[in-house]
RNA sequence: CCCCUCGUAGCUUAAUGGAUAAAGCAGGACUCUUCUAAGGUCUUGAUGGGGGUUCGAUUCCCUCCGAGGGGACCA
């Protein structure tokens, strides 16, 4: 059909062309091809005949099919594969066992700057579970911008100042105690936080005294001052310590930087927006009329004097362009500051801070089990460490009874793989969903560690690494023995690797690699399951096949590595 | 009322405008004297409704319905 329809066009274009649709070598083949001739034609700017003629010729004669692969594999890889021959795989497999350590890395990103805020935990509220997939996404982000040749900073911006600190300090003067702060600060200022917020129903006089609290605080009130600064080093020293390793994350890779930073360069900002009638008094408030872009106006400074985040974000970000010289900065935050963000942006642009590429990674939020928003205020979360327990203690459990009895896995060694996989499958279980859909909270879900889950993919990486354990000396083999269709499979997928990383940087996510790895754990475990590796009498062969393997493996490893899970020998 | 995001199988999800819409879970049938059964094999089942653009739409546009988020002194 489709090819009746390219014979048309052709005809169309060139009507005293000789070219012929491709003779495939069977039906699908030739609406594979016209396929690749339109998308051939689109990316070049040439027409779908010149394009399929050159297709015709590389594919009439064999001797060149590489060339023409990696022609076509530079525009559009997916396609690639219908046709590849096993002459192109065994080339490449040889390629990629021999950088097999740098596969997949480039360097695109060519030393440029780029500001990744993640994380960014709010000290007046304790982590829970909706603060996880900034966390986790970000860092995997960070991870792969790097493989890809950026330089990243991975800026983690406390929220350390605002209204709600005023409220926390009014909170503890009113039930706080100091021993309670210093044994466990997250949950006392967790408690206290819900506290405010359950008496502030039946007493509104607390909000008004919150505010007072901060005003106090942003004119460098003594006892407010210092009262904020305990409240902060112990907050952090709890995130540095707990709270971090306990999620897989290197707090050394961090870069803090506080809300409060900037406020001594807020009055200058606001001033100069001030004067130079960009930003105007509106209700006793100082606001940007941002109505030529369709957004409701920015508030600088609230009537009261005091400042907010919007304030603090656009002085923050003067600092990432001018300071650190960023040329792109992609903000992790959830989707439900979106407005926030296109204030931000617009901001930016009427300011002239232009300097940078600004992207809000935006994603959804974690729903409770019945669908509505998990809110701090009601006390209503699911707190971090008790997800990261409850999963861990299930890969314990695993770990210990399920199996390997026969196995002198070590108490030590056992306690880590329960602490890696339960990581795993948490990460793995957030980053493999496209990153805007809401993700409703299900224990059940979270705990499946069969299927597409992160330990299936470090299952996989395990078993190939045992049996890469049992061997020595191995060659390289001689790729041309590898012709079962398992084999040819794994060959394929491997190629794919370098494509899904750059995807993750075009697009902002990371759910396309996710699915890579599980693809290619797919293709590896029919593999395993249907050639027995060690036992062959061939020995090239066997060397061939632990060639690919060790490709494999490696590519899981790396893979694994930028999603920001441990990939074990043994698990 | 306005803005943003989403709507795919019983459930949770996938698919730069391109191949027979892809998986996991749940259900059914198999598979461990064999390199780790957290595995493998087979099986049932889906694009909210209606228009449009296109050779081709889950994807882009319009509209309706439904869900969630946001909308000047919180972040």
């Amino acid at each position: 059909m489709i090819k009746r329809w390219l014979k048309d066009k052709i005809q169309e274009y060139y009507p005293d062309s000789e070219f012929d649709v491709l003779t495939p070598p069977d039906d699908k083949m030739g609406d594979y091809s016209v396929n690749l001739a339109f998308v051939l034609a689109k990316k070049n700017g040439t027409s779908p005949a010149e394009e399929g003629e050159e297709l015709a010729a590389g594919l009439s004669k064999d001797k060149d099919l590489a060339d023409v692969f990696e022609k076509i594999e530079a525009v559009k890889p997916g396609f690639v594969n219908f046709f590849l021959k096993k002459e192109f795989l065994q080339k490449q497999l040889v390629k990629i066992y021999k950088k097999r350590d740098s596969f997949g890395k480039s360097k695109i990103g060519n030393g440029k700057t780029v500001i990744v805020e993640y994380s960014s935990p709010n000290i007046a509220k304790p982590m829970h579970i909706g603060h996880l997939r900034s966390t986790i996404i970000g860092d995997a982000l960070a991870n792969v911008y790097e493989a890809l040749g950026y330089k990243v900073i991975r800026w983690n911006y406390i929220g350390d100042w605002g209204t709600q600190f005023g409220n926390l300090i009014a909170a503890y003067k009113l039930w706080g105690n100091k021993d309670d702060l210093k044994n466990s600060p997250f949950t006392t200022l967790f408690n206290l936080y819900v506290r405010f917020h359950n008496e502030l129903k039946n007493n509104p006089d607390l909000e008004s005294r919150g505010r007072e609290e901060f005003k106090k605080l942003e004119n460098d009130d003594k006892e407010n001052l210092k009262l904020w600064e305990r409240i902060k080093d112990l907050s952090l020293k709890e995130l540095g310590i707990l709270v971090y390793p306990s999620i897989g994350v290197d707090v050394k890779r961090l870069h803090f930087k506080g809300e409060s930073d900037y406020q001594n360069k807020l009055k200058l900002l606001i001033d100069n927006l001030a004067k130079n009638n960009i930003a105007k008094e509106s209700e006793g408030a100082l606001i940007i009329d941002l109505e030529k872009y369709g957004l409701p106006p920015a508030l600088l400074r609230k009537s009261d004097g005091t400042t907010l985040y919007f304030t603090r974000d656009l002085a923050s970000l003067e600092d990432r362009i001018q300071n650190y010289h960023a040329n792109k900065i992609l903000y992790v935050v959830a989707n439900q500051q979106t407005l926030h963000f296109e204030q931000l942006f617009a901001v930016a642009k009427d300011l002239k801070i232009d300097g940078a590429e600004l992207v809000h990674v935006k994603f959804g939020m974690v729903l409770g089990e019945d669908g509505k928003k998990l809110a701090t205020r009601e006390g209503k979360v699911v707190p971090l460490q008790d997800v990261v327990n409850k999963i861990q203690e299930k890969a314990y459990g695993i770990v210990k009874h399920v199996k390997f009895a026969n196995k002198d896995i070590s108490e030590d060694e056992a306690q880590n793989i329960a602490r890696a996989v339960g990581i795993g499958a948490l990460k793995y279980n957030d980053l493999k969903q496209h990153p805007y859909s809401d993700i409703v909270f299900d224990w059940d879900a979270m705990l499946d560690f069969s299927g597409n889950s992160g330990p299936y993919l470090q299952y996989t990486y395990a078993r190939l690494a045992n049996i890469l354990e049992k061997v020595e000396n191995q060659k390289e083999g001689n790729a041309a023995l590898l012709v079962e269709p398992e084999e040819e499979k794994v060959m394929k997928r491997l190629l794919e690797f370098p494509e899904a990383i750059e995807k993750c940087v075009e697009l902002n996510t990371l759910n396309g690699l996710a699915l890579y790895l599980y693809e290619l754990s797919n293709d590896a475990n029919r593999f395993y399951e249907s050639v027995r590796v060690l036992d062959d009498d061939n020995i090239e062969r066997r060397d061939t096949r632990l060639t690919l393997i060790q490709a494999v493996a490696t590519v899981l490893k790396r893979g694994l590595n930028l999603l920001g899970i441990e990939a074990l020998e043994r698990i």
